[in-house]
DNA sequence: TTAGGGTTACTC
DNA sequence: GAGTAACCCTAA
């Protein structure tokens, strides 16, 4: 992830709109050039994403050098590639390698050298270890099916796990183990783990069908 | 916030 | 091509 020249330099821009409200405009310096603008309100899905560069802007460094940031903890979640340990040689067969996500245009790499390429690497790739799996189930004990932001926040404070990650992991889980029937998995489980999650399905049963 | 369908990358 | 696993998307 190697990128260069790119500068960000925040100017705040008010603007009276056609609605007669006043509206504040982010702009910023790609240092190469060219310039982005990034309208702060009337978007939701690219919250994440302007957040990023509000919170890069308004640290410590207002000028910051984009690779730099990249490839420090600046904001370590959407940017940085931890795909690294996935690709040790203990890695079993199957499952996913590096994976590309579409490219919001609210994303500074956006405007970048990929501008042309719609995609980019996705968030974490990261493949789930059995230490990893066991902590997920001592989880699911305790709290049960359901309450996944609970769960991340007692078992997986600082793992870059999201509740969701942790809900379609139990979910895999329980497609690769439940009943008798042993299907081929990826990741070698010892045993009594195996069971426990096979109890655990049976206590607490998948939740039926929210819609179709 | 969660459930569940969908998508995609990967191995066999 | 099938199966697996991780992640995305979105209705509720």
């Amino acid at each position: 992830m190697v990128r260069t020249g790119l500068f960000l330099e925040p100017i705040w821009q008010e603007e009276q709109g056609l609605d007669g409200l006043h509206h504040r405009d982010l702009l910023f310096s790609l240092g190469n050039g060219t310039a982005c603008e990034l309208e702060i309100g009337n978007y939701r899905a690219q919250q994440d994403d302007a957040l990023w560069i509000l919170q890069l802007l308004e640290g410590p460094r207002c000028e910051a050098d984009l690779d730099e940031c990249l490839s420090c903890d600046l904001y370590p979640a959407p940017l940085l590639d931890t795909n690294a340990h996935h690709q040790i040689e203990h890695r079993k067969s199957g499952g996913r390698g590096p994976r590309k996500r579409r490219i919001s245009p609210w994303d500074p790499m956006f405007f970048g050298k990929w501008g042309n390429d719609k995609y980019i690497r996705r968030k974490n790739n990261s493949r789930w270890t059995a230490e990893e799996v066991k902590i997920l189930v001592a989880g699911v004990s305790e709290f049960g099916v359901g309450p996944w932001t609970k769960l991340k926040k007692k078992y997986f404070k600082s793992s870059i796990r999201t509740a969701v990650n942790l809900k379609d992991k139990w979910r895999n889980l329980l497609q690769s183990y439940q009943g008798h029937l042993q299907k081929k998995t990826l990741l070698y489980l010892d045993p009594p783990l195996v069971e426990q999650i096979r109890d655990l399905a049976v206590k607490h049963p998948h939740p039926k069908r929210k819609y179709k």
